[in-house]
DNA sequence: AATGAATGAGTGTTCATTCAT
DNA sequence: TATGAATGAACACTCATTCAT
């Protein structure tokens, strides 16, 4: 059962996430994400001590919705090229509704010096290589049914994270409609194959 | 000649540079980046009318290298694989050096829905496209020397972006060694390469 | 017979009192006096309009105490000298414990201009008249017996209560140990005592 | 020669005494001083860090006119007790016509734990036990002429620095005129005196 | 051209107070 | 009676921008 609670949290959450990706960090106002929640702006303050926390919880959410994510569709049964390929479909169609490849993929900010990026850092890098290593499951699992070539599966999921990238960009930046994310989900499963 | 004028804009704008990729817009004052040109706040607004349109000078700027060094490199001759392979070394070390991706790969701000932004966007587009295109070529060519197999060069330039910016991140996130750029930029250059 | 209502208004006050003395008015929250005493918030709102009339019912409350005190001591059968040595032998214990001098002597705040003090000051003021009256009366009881010369003694029981608050930041200030309050009790006395 | 900062400095210094005596530290605000003083709010934080340490400054400066003074009356040709005499008259009509006894003899706020109050207190304290130094330099100088009996001048003088808050407060407390401030000093003084 | 003191709009945060339960 | 979540007014402080010199 939620409480009404972890509602409100879970509501103040969500909102921030839309606009912390629409807006970056510091655009975001409190009084924006309070005004969205349709609470007072301090409310705010009885859920999270401070922007910054707010911002680090945020992600951990989004963090863990994607984990969770990946878990429940490496424990499938499918082809792993399949699971993959589910994988970046979902996420680049949340991306492309969220207009931001937002954090999941926003490891620039990693280098902001703030204090509030120095909080972020070692969580995102956290998750991140909890991702990994997932991602780095599902193909090591097509590496021994011979869907892929041998190749450092670590290495191989940071490229698969790195396509997903591409893949949401290639809207906004490559005019011709015609293209589309299976173009290049195409063009990191080829460098997987295995060679005739 | 160089005016004395030109000069001082220069030293802005690489002043700026540094400070815009380490700290990111927001967290840069002007301040900040009147004092490390060792000039005072209001000179700098004999050169550019706001702090927005400086970012957006320091962008063109760095696009503008960016892409002379493309042209400069495309006109060697190499394999289109080595060409690709030298802007990679380079670019992924000029961004070490910086401690930041910046412009270059940063098409995540892009989405950003802030008036700088909406100012920035459309350059980086522009510009963006611009690299896209040269790349796009080198690539092209390695299609006709059959280095690469048949792909939709614009996609596989976009998608070459993208992982030097991953190769960049490697240093960050995955501590351990065992994974480092060269291993991921392999990766890229077997999805386009031809199955024999 | 003390009803329960009655019970949780002094176990506010009290609370409150130790909280105030530390920390002033301003610094102190409604918050911190609640917890302190073991209720909500909210509840303290039920017995006390707002923080400004509990300042007000505190220091009511500690006058009340303090008076309560001197009438019965003033009644005891001793000379006036040992009453009044037995007084500021009490008080100035007690504002050593409670680290102020807070209500009592605290007539500074009696100039703040603002709302709260303007409601505490002509209770303070009366209050304190009624303290002066009790000690005037000891003293006047003094005079009679010759045990000082004759003074008004309004303005010997004012400079009385002067002497106590000396006698408590004589700890803070001077920072040789070895005086201790008699020493500035016997200052005050010297003063009242007949020539020879 | 003045400069045009010196000049502002010492305005906003003035202008924040004034408010900060009749209001105290929280219920003056920023905005408050800085309309007094006819500046920005934003132009105050030029001058100082923030609202702590303008109180610290007000409050330092306050205490150097008040030892200059005290050193200007200590070189004077005259018996102990004019001296202390003539402090006392000058001290009690400053703080009436401010209508606080503020810093001065506010001996109160030392013992606010607040975190502006534990960067007061030792200026406070250690430019307290300046004047009390000084002070008992004087009743030293009058305990050698047989002005006064033998006392611990350092006691002495503390009691003399109550003895003139006490001063002060009579307007306020006793309204009839029937006790004034010479009443009191007069006490004061008598208890120093020998015995004939 | 260059300065840097002055400005004031804008923002994060606190906390006394209310009110539905 | 008691609660404590919700409120929003109030305030300290920052910083891009201006302008008199």
């Amino acid at each position: 059962m939620r409480t009404k609670e972890q509602h409100t949290r879970e509501k103040i959450i969500n909102c921030a996430l839309r606009i912390f990706a629409k807006e970056g960090f510091f655009k975001t106002t409190v009084a924006d994400i309070a005004q969205a929640t349709g609470i007072a702006k301090g409310t705010l303050y009885l859920y999270f001590k401070d922007k910054a926390s707010l911002y680090v919880s945020v992600i951990e959410e989004h963090f863990k919705v994607g984990i969770d994510y990946l878990h429940e569709v490496e424990k499938e049964s499918m082809t792993s090229t399949k699971k993959l390929k589910k994988i970046a479909d979902e996420w680049i169609d949340t991306m492309i509704q969220l207009k931001s490849s937002f954090f999941m993929f926003s490891m620039e900010n990693i280098n902001l010096s703030s204090k509030i990026m120095k909080a972020v850092k070692p969580i995102m890098n956290f998750r991140l290589k909890e991702m990994i290593d997932i991602i780095a499951k599902i193909i090591e699992q097509g590496i021994a049914k011979k869907e892929f070539r041998k190749i450092e599966p670590h290495v191989a999921a940071l490229h698969y994270l790195n396509t997903i990238r591409t893949g949401f960009f290639v809207n906004f930046i490559v005019p011709k409609k015609q293209i589309d994310k299976n173009e290049i989900l195409e063009l990191f499963f080829n460098g997987l194959k295995r060679r005739r």
